[in-house]
DNA sequence: AACGATATGTTATGCTATAACATTTCATAT
DNA sequence: ATATGAAATGTTATAGCATAACATATCGTT
């Protein structure tokens, strides 16, 4: 079964091979850094790799939390220079060090600047970009079942969008267009909650 | 000069009698309210007035230190029943008794809950509703040069999300569309720094 | 090896929003 | 008019989201 960075894979369910979508997303990204010479370090890279898990969008604390609770390869900086002191100590402690709020927020930031991942203003969430190549703005369907959140480019939209706003002379920067629902199979779970 | 309770008017700057345009929004919320046996209370009333303040969204916060900091009529409560003790104390202080968040919240989402008000995701800010009366789920063009805000809605752009939500089968509940951008204005500004 | 640029760590704080419970106000029936 | 319950508001505390400011570490280059 092959990954489905589309959209209607997103609402698939549990019915596609999540973990290809991600490494799909992730070998998508290293590609796209290394053409920018942006640079895709472990932080940022397992950053994505959080917010990739699902096909919700996960708040900025989630994966501060992930970060800190799981062991993770991220954090774990140049294999090839052991300095001990830092890295010694976590590993006395047995525990990570936790992260803080600025690290994720700085990773989200040069994500969503490279447009890897796109900002749900209406759930102060993230999740990763299906398509992180091409000019951006996207549009999402966002179930509020499952929390499932689907991008689409409908060019129809932008034209409607960009074709009221040249009449009223308002010259268009960054769309939002976020629409809240149920995906179809919640609505099926909805009608028949027995059936599932 | 009319009120201007229209998209076009939002970006037209100090060109137009603002005053006017609060006057007739707080006139049709009362008659809405009445219609609907909804209680436009004193505070409620003021909380929409303050938001109407301006063409740009303002955050719940912006709204409290206002609702603090001015005179207002709003929290003098019933002017036949003096009680003395609380009016009387805040009377003495000179001082307006201070907010509390929970009272601009519960405020706004009465005002939500009536179609009064809008809330602007990308911005944490909440804006007057041009027409209160119809149906909901606006669409907004967002000046980041004035922060002036026009609703506008077009059949185009709902019709076109509604048709591309249908195709994937989503059941849509709720728009948000908010364009970012400049407003006319904003843009002879830029283009002529100078000339204003 | 030194240097500057970039990235990350650390501490503190600000903004946005709500939970939980106390008190007041209002509409209504009696 | 007044008792009563519902609705609204006051009050206190806290949760959730985000960034400023400065210190340290890392990387690529000279």
């Amino acid at each position: 079964m092959p990954a489905f960075n589309n959209a209607a894979a997103s609402f698939a369910g549990d019915r596609h091979d999540h973990r290809a979508c991600v490494e799909v997303a992730l070998a998508t990204a290293a590609r796209l850094c290394l053409e920018r010479r942006a640079r895709l370090t472990p932080l940022r890279r397992r950053v994505l790799e959080l917010v990739w898990r699902s096909h919700a969008p996960v708040g900025a604390y989630d994966i501060l939390g992930r970060l800190s609770a799981e062991p993770g390869t991220a954090t774990e900086k140049g294999t090839a220079k052991e300095k001990g002191t830092a890295q010694g100590t976590a590993a006395e402690q047995g525990t990570r060090r936790r992260s803080a709020p600025p690290t994720v927020y700085r990773a989200l930031e040069f994500l969503l600047a490279q447009g890897l991942i796109h900002r749900i203003e209406s759930l102060n969430a993230y999740v990763g970009c299906v398509h992180p190549d091409g000019d951006h703005g996207g549009q999402f369907l966002i179930c509020t079942g499952c929390g499932a959140t689907a991008e689409v480019h409908d060019p129809r939209v932008d034209a409607a969008v960009a074709r009221r706003a040249e009449e009223l002379g308002f010259a268009v920067a960054r769309k939002t267009i976020e629409v809240a629902g149920l995906c179809p199979p919640c609505q099926r779970r909805r009608e028949a909650p027995d059936a599932r």
